[in-house]
DNA sequence: TAACGTGTTATCCATGTGGACAAGAAGGGG
DNA sequence: CCCCTTCTTGTCCACATGGATAACACGTTA
């Protein structure tokens, strides 16, 4: 392969890594993989990450920095009806499993325990903010916009599991569900999350393309 | 090791290997581990299973077989008040580790997908069932049984995986959000399940010493 | 007690893995 | 123009893995 930028290479790889702890894991992506999805030799990688310990869990905070980029100040402009109806349901698929195998993995791996920790907290801080938002415009009310935020970032991510990982539930019940939680638990009138269901879906991992 | 019954020695094995899973995942356990665990040889493991991915089948069918075990009659006798505490919060820490590796191992695993997918409507049938009883003895209303049980088995899911895998959240509170979200919805008086909280924690999988 | 079935062990093998290393190639600065 | 940094390649190695196989040992039955 034609010599790369150091860094757009580098983002390349973590790309690549992404794309296929999404597909088979963290546990089976093998150093081998990422060198062949991204279309070099695994001595390469190396190059770049020196184990591959090192090298996933550099993807994994990438991930979680690329989850948190749409831009905090964006969200606080929009309505909080529909900042909220986006926060509950805009997670793409193959962040999703990833998600899912980080929980799995985090009991074994100190690195990405912490910053699976650090992401959630965000993510509940974040939804906090929404809520309390809602509560002061009068669309809805909150006695403790935390606890809310606790209890509604856990049904997404289950109800998120019984859609991405098991598959026993579609899109739409799946957020139906979470709608008329959210609904219910903050007073809002309902039907109206639906209504301000946002239509565009977030990015994927880039493709081979590097930057 | 000396000869052993059939029978014995392999449930042996899958109580190993279903440890093996709560602590490495299923991608890391190996035959060598397994062997190890149960201190035999590792080509012994391979005359009960003749494959790896046999074994890891034959022992999460055992753990969904094992989760099912408690007697369905027995729930049917207990208050429905306390059934649903039951419900609610009596999954040991080691089951759900492998329910969550499951979560991840499921998209690429067919035979563990369909295994978890006849699990996971089990539990929400039974859940289900303790809804209508509920609402039958008048301790609680539900116009959607099914509804309210997809909506409680996902919060539980999810609130487990915020106290297990990340340990955001510790048993107190997780127990708490479950109870209060299962109170509003189903107009229970709030209290009632944290008074009915079970005392008594589930067994884990046996340890070296076969039946 | 001798023969037989099978649980059990001890090795062996091909393969895939993470990592190490030296040589080549592309570009940048003197 | 040459040199020098470093991106990139090809190859090598020690090791762990899943699986195969033959010998061994223990219990059962005739």
């Amino acid at each position: 392969m034609t010599r790369l930028d150091p860094a757009a290479r580098r983002e390349q790889i973590l790309a690549a890594t992404l794309r296929l702890v999404a597909r088979d894991g963290f546990a089976r992506v093998t150093l081998r993989d990422v060198a062949a999805e991204v279309g070099v030799v695994h001595g390469l990688i190396r190059h770049y990450f020196p184990t591959r310990e090192q090298l996933v869990a550099a993807a994994f905070d990438a991930a979680v920095l690329a989850e948190l980029e749409d831009d905090e100040e964006v969200a606080e402009r929009v309505e909080p009806v529909e900042a909220l109806a986006d926060w509950l349901t805009s997670t793409p698929r193959e962040h999703y499993l990833v998600w899912i195998d980080a929980w799995s993995e985090a009991p074994r791996n100190p690195e990405l325990h912490a910053a699976l920790t650090r992401h959630h907290r965000d993510c509940e801080r974040r939804l906090s903010r929404i809520i309390e938002r809602l509560d002061q415009a009068g669309l809805g009310t909150s006695a403790d916009p935390a606890s809310d935020a606790r209890m509604l970032t856990a049904l997404a991510d289950g109800i998120a599991v019984q859609h991405h990982a098991i598959g026993i539930v579609s899109r739409e019940d799946a957020d139906r569900v979470v709608f008329t939680a959210a609904e219910e638990r903050l007073g809002i009138v309902p039907g109206t999350l639906e209504r301000s269901r946002p239509t565009a879906v977030r990015g994927q991992w880039a493709t081979n393309t590097g930057a």
